[in-house]
DNA sequence: TTCAAATGTCACACAACTGAGAAATTAGCC
DNA sequence: GGCTAATTTCTCAGTTGTGTGACATTTGAA
């Protein structure tokens, strides 16, 4: 059964996305499934790492593009590029961590960080577009925006997660302060 | 010389911050201070988290409390806290994160709750007068506008620790984002 | 039912982290 | 310079996390 495979890295990006450091046993529990089968999957904690970086870097980018596939109308990529983000959840958030921490290196040879900076490229092509129409203020600079952008997603999943905001509210009102946020 | 007593808080709410379970060896490495000195001072991690707890809540809310006090027109209010919340910088994610972590159970023994749950309480009664007076949209809930807050102070602070935006554009950015994205 | 693959249980060796004692070293102060 | 307190260095034992092997148990499909 290969949905094991999925459901332990599933757990890992949880678990991993707020304790970098979470002992394996965690993982496993949150996988429920027993550290040894965990090893049977995944040789040590850097391997699966590694397979979580990929898995995640597979997911956010597809949808990613998707999103920004689905319409010629900036402010409407925008907007999915939004919602796209908070259906990836926490390997959105995982996504940008990975790529954010401290020991990490961007190099050419690292096909995640690849994905990553095409996606962060064409993010910040987006936003200057908007800019250029003047859809959106240029009191803040694209890479606040981007910051911001990211800000928003990860408001909204702890929101979620706290069970603080009905959860078909979410969207509405992380695409309405996200919106104003930058000016449109 | 208790100002190595402070550094190591210090140093320690860095760390925790982004890895719970980091070795103290980290902790003591960011505090310039051997792991030996760091055992001088608290007998161990619990400890440490405990102490640290103290004082961010000591900080945070003192900060938070003079700036509802240094204004009397609401919005005002709400700016001065947003930038007392980007002063106190990491203290006050993690005054968030450790109150919204899985383990934690808020019950009226502990200070830190209280002192949590004041603020918090303090927050929404500001949100909903503004939202009274129609200053600010009711399109969304005081819940999601204090989820939002704390995301936009994380997002300056994560902006700042990537050098991405000017510091002295950074408070600038976080009100205008802030504010336009809670329909002022 | 039967067989094979997947998973669990238990046991082990090893590495890393933790907490503490004792002596050597440093820093501030009179 | 000498004294005192803080800190470092070195040490070590105890705990926890890691990775693996051998074998039992469960599961699912033929």
């Amino acid at each position: 059964m290969q949905e094991t495979r999925q459901k332990i890295i599933d757990a890992a990006i949880l678990i991993f996305n707020d304790d970098q450091s979470a002992p394996l046993e965690k993982v496993a529990e949150k996988a429920a499934v027993t550290r040894r089968t965990l090893h049977r999957y995944f040789k040590d904690r850097h391997e699966l790492l590694t397979v979580c970086s990929k898995d995640i870097r597979k997911r956010c980018s597809e949808a990613m593009a998707a999103a920004l596939d689905s319409s010629d109308r900036p402010l409407t990529q925008l907007e999915q590029l939004l919602y796209a983000a908070l259906d990836c959840g926490a390997k959105y958030a995982f996504f940008h961590k990975l790529h954010g921490s401290e020991g990490h290196q961007h190099h050419g040879g690292n096909d995640d960080c690849t994905a990553y900076d095409t996606m962060h490229q064409r993010f910040l092509r987006l936003i200057m577009q908007l800019q250029d129409a003047g859809m959106i203020t240029r009191h803040v600079t694209p890479s606040w925006i981007h910051a911001f952008f990211t800000g928003v997603v990860n408001t909204a999943l702890k929101a979620d997660a706290m069970g603080e905001v009905a959860k078909q509210s979410q969207k509405q009102f992380a695409w309405f302060s996200f919106s104003k946020g930058i000016g449109v």
